[in-house]
Order: structure tokens, then C-alpha cells, then sequence
RNA sequence: GGGCCUGUGGGCUAGCUUGGUAUACUUGUGGCUUUGGGAGCCAUUGACCCCGGUUCAAAUCCGGGCAGGCCCA
């Protein structure tokens, strides 16, 4: 039994730790600072993120930190759902403040006000903006670095169209924009619409996007969420259409945080350390020089020369060229998961050709130098698409149907029956432990009965245990 | 929300029951040496979470705080 099955929670603190991807030290429960390693991968996340929003026509954009409390509680649901696990600015200087400010949780209440400003014609829309800032939520659970934090590196759209059926068609889009990020990370995720209870405070619906980690639970990676006119109205975003009528907007937002990062480590990640996917790994690819005391200076220039090639075909180099013994290096990129390793010493100079390690199934083999940066994509592409076939059949068989509430598998995550009503799904979450994660948003071939009451039903619904 | 456990150099850790000079390994730094899977030798820096209490004396006992970890709802 691996460490990373039988005790995850232990295995996880550890490669944070040994793959240095964060300081855990910093004195504020559930704030942590981010280490180069660990920026740099969130960095590369963001920018493939930054690149598909501005590819689909979304503008970045970044509000302020701060909420006045009175411009926070406009929509009723919103304020009562995060009510509990805001930060409170309350002073300023020596004075107490007559209007208490909110450190956001997330932007709907910074950025409605602002946008009832900016749209005013049915040709302002569909507005579509983006942010990636952080945003304060304060946990009283259990914290953990990436997965549970109370300052949350995070992602989010905003969008607003003319009618509902625009907001949907920005869902659609959201989820395609989704399905290239996940393919990026290797990441298999499933999209299921969230219960009433469940649901974004203030959201018409939500889909929940979720992934499968290896003590059996779920991670919620971000949702995606359809607020009709629930925010339009109480922050009065209108425009005029084309025969001078007034009319609220229908909005969207898709959010998502750092957990993709706890997520990659969790999914990806061996009892050696991290595995990086190659999409997103700062270095894709190590070179560790193999010194004689009769060539360096000859291995030391031909690793350069390799380094310079590959990066002007646009992979992301790293040249180890520290003094220390091979193998030391080895392991420590091995722990902090870099796709692919070569090495090139005198013999490889006189069979013209470098040495290769997969991180992800540990074969060696050589490549030509004549075909060096071909033949190393070629590596990566492989290794992705390892990663994520791999993946996919871990997540594919965490899914187990059931049809009776007799001896639920503690760590699968359930395919049922669930007629739907608020009833049926309290009791079954109360009295087998487990969280109703949703019901599909793409339809699904399905015909059963409700687990709790029986009714016959056409759609499954899916629960498991959360991180 | 409820319960349990823990806090000692950068990391990991001994010592705590029974109060008295703080242990090992690792890392870091300087040097010699070495490089196809964690090399070796020498020298050296570096710690009892915070506040209060008990005591001649607290890492050790007590209370509170902060921080970390686990389990249950």
C-alpha cells in the first residue's frame, strides 16, 4: 500500500513541504505564502486561464478589496450565505468607521454597483470581464494549504447579457473554456448541478466542478453559476434594448481557485513527490550536466547548447549545472515533479544523442540531438496524455452505482436515485454522512428510483465525502 | 458545531511522567575533495510558540492565548 493511498493527509503535507510549494509558517491560520516553485505553477495556471478568457472575449479587470457593508447586503440570500465567514474591517486609523467595510469574499457586490454604470444599451452588451485577485473567507475548519485557506488566490468571471438564453449560452461557453483547461492540467472533473441548499447564495442554479482525490473524496475545483436577474435587480443593472424598454440583465460567473493546484497534487502526484503536467509545469523539462574531471568544460557547453535549442522551440528549460552529484538532483526534481529529465554526459556527446527519464512512468531512452526538440515534445505530449488517460480511469472507477442504502462504500462517490425533493435529499445526506454533490448538467442515461422514497426517476444523482 | 492530540535550531527529533548544564540526524555556511541514482572529511552558525501563575529554580507542572494535526456531526 502506497503512503499516498493509505494516508493521505500526511502524504499531501509532505510533498507541499519537500516540493517546497509553500510556507505554511507564516502566523495566520489558513494564510500561507507562496514559495517561487509553488508561484511559479499557479503563475502558469493563470496564464493559460488569462489566455482562453481573452481569447473568448473577456477583459480583465481589478476592483477594490474592499465592500462597504451597506453595497454588500443589497441581495438578501448573498449576504445571509456568506454572513458568517466574512472579514470585517471596523477601524481606520484611530477612528471606528460608521460604515463597516467587507473584505471580499468574492466580487458580486464590489462589481454590480459599478456595472449598473457601465451598462446602459442593449449594445453594451454582453459584457464579459474577468479577475484573477485574492479573496478572504474565514474558514473555521480544518485548514490546508491549497485545499482549505482562509486568503484564496482566485479566478473569477463576471458576465452580463440581454436575456436569460444569452446567460446560457455564456455557460456553455464557460464550460468549453473549462474542458480545455482541465485537458491542460490532465485533470478529469465531473459537472453537476448543485441542490437548492447547495447552491451559490443568490444563484438561480450552480454547477459544481468537481475532482477525485485519493482518500476517496471530492474536491470542488470551481462552479459555474447562472444568477438570472437575482443581483440585477437589487443592484439595478438595466439597459435599454432596441425599442427603448428598460430591462435587467441576466448574469454569469465562473469561478475557480487555487485548488486546482491541490487538486494536480493530489491527482498526479506518486509516493516520489509531485508530477507535473507538462501544459502547466514551470519546467518542463530538467538537463543535469554529467561531469568528468577531463570534459567539463566540453559538457558544460554542449548542455548550454541543448538548453538554448530547446527553449527557442519554446519549451521551458531548466539547466541544473549546480555542483552537486547527479543523483541528489535527481531526486529532488523527481520530487518536485518535472516531466521529463535529460542528462548528457561524454558518452552521450559520442553517440550523439541525450539521455531521457519520464517522470510519470520512470522509462528511460535516448534522443537524437540531430532531432532533439522535436523529439522532446513529442515526450511531453506523451506524458500528458498519460496523465490524463490515467486520471480519468482513477475518477472512472471512484464512481459506483448504487440502488439501496444498504452498505454505502465509504470512499466511491454515489450514483443513485434522488427523486429531488428538499426532503428525501436532507435525509439521506443526514443519515448516511455522505454530500449530495448534484445531479448531472449534461443528461446522463439513467432510470432508477429514489434511494429514499422510491419514486421512479430518470436522472441519477451523484454524492460522495468532501474534502 | 463537538471531541482528542501536539508545539524544542531552517527541517525532523530526544528530554517532559519524577522541575536543576538541551540530544541525535539533517540542512545552511567556509574549506578540501567529488560527479552516469541521495559521496566523504574538517571547521562552523543555529532552538525550548507567546503571556501569566506555582517554585530557590520551568522546555518540563498549572491557566489563558496563538498556531498546527486528527476524528466525529
Amino acid at each position: 500500500m502506497s503512503m499516498k493511498e493509505d494516508n493521505f493527509a500526511d502524504w499531501y503535507l509532505d510533498i507541499v513541504e519537500k516540493a517546497n510549494l509553500c510556507d505554511k509558517r507564516y502566523p495566520i491560520k489558513g494564510m500561507n505564502v507562496w514559495t517561487p516553485y509553488g508561484w511559479k505553477i499557479m503563475r502558469q495556471i493563470d496564464s493559460y486561464i488569462r489566455e482562453e478568457f481573452d481569447a473568448t472575449g473577456h477583459d480583465e479587470v481589478c476592483f477594490p478589496l474592499m465592500i462597504p457593508e451597506d453595497q454588500f447586503a443589497k441581495e438578501k440570500d448573498h449576504i445571509k450565505g456568506f454572513d458568517e465567514e466574512v472579514y470585517w474591517v471596523t477601524h481606520a486609523g484611530l477612528n471606528e468607521l460608521d460604515v463597516r467595510l467587507v473584505v471580499r469574499p468574492t466580487s458580486e457586490t464590489a462589481m454590480y454597483p459599478m456595472f449598473s454604470l457601465w451598462v446602459r444599451s442593449h449594445q453594451d452588451l454582453p459584457l464579459k470581464t474577468y479577475q484573477i485577485v485574492n479573496t478572504f473567507r474565514y474558514e473555521t475548519k480544518q485548514t490546508r494549504p491549497f485545499i482549505r485557506v482562509r486568503e484564496i488566490h482566485f479566478f473569477e468571471s463576471h458576465t452580463c447579457h440581454v436575456s436569460e438564453e444569452d446567460a446560457q449560452c455564456q455557460v456553455e461557453e464557460d464550460i468549453e473554456i473549462l474542458e480545455r483547461i482541465a485537458r491542460k492540467i490532465c485533470l478529469p472533473y465531473t459537472l453537476l448541478i448543485r441542490t437548492e441548499w447547495d447552491k451559490f447564495p443568490g444563484a438561480h442554479y450552480t454547477v459544481g466542478i468537481d475532482t477525485s482525490m485519493p482518500n476517496g473524496r471530492t474536491l470542488q475545483m470551481g462552479s459555474i453559476h447562472h444568477y438570472r436577474t437575482n443581483f440585477s435587480i437589487p443592484y439595478d443593472i438595466t439597459y435599454e434594448d432596441e425599442n427603448g424598454e428598460h430591462k435587467h440583465v441576466h448574469q454569469t460567473t465562473f469561478g475557480m481557485s487555487e485548488r486546482l493546484v491541490g487538486a494536480l497534487i493530489g491527482v498526479h502526484g506518486d509516493d516520489q513527490g509531485l508530477v507535473m503536467p507538462p501544459g502547466i509545469a514551470p519546467f518542463q523539462c530538467v538537463i543535469i550536466p554529467i561531469f568528468k574531471k577531463d570534459n567539463a568544460a566540453a559538457v558544460a557547453e554542449a548542455t548550454m547548447r541543448i538548453a538554448e535549442v530547446l527553449r527557442s522551440a519554446g519549451i521551458r528549460v531548466k539547466l541544473d549545472d549546480r555542483d552537486m552529484r547527479p543523483g541528489a538532483k535527481y531526486y529532488e526534481w523527481e520530487m518536485k515533479g518535472v516531466p521529463l529529465r535529460i542528462e548528457l554526459g561524454g558518452r552521450d556527446i559520442e553517440n550523439g544523442v541525450v539521455s531521457f527519464a519520464r517522470r510519470d512512468t520512470g522509462e528511460k531512452g535516448e534522443i537524437a540531438i540531430d532531432s532533439l526538440a522535436p523529439g522532446v515534445q513529442l515526450l511531453l505530449d506523451a506524458i500528458s496524455e498519460n496523465m490524463y488517460q490515467k486520471a480519468c480511469e482513477i475518477q472512472k472507477s471512484r464512481i459506483q452505482d448504487v440502488d439501496s442504502v444498504e452498505n454505502l462504500p465509504e470512499d466511491k462517490i454515489l450514483r443513485f436515485g434522488w427523486c429531488g425533493c428538499e426532503e428525501c435529499g436532507h435525509k439521506f445526506e443526514d443519515t448516511y454522512g455522505f454530500k449530495i454533490l448534484g445531479r448531472p448538467y449534461h443528461p446522463e442515461q439513467y432510470s432508477g428510483k429514489c434511494i429514499i422514497c422510491g419514486k421512479p426517476v430518470d436522472q441519477p444523482a451523484y454524492a460522495a465525502h468532501t474534502m
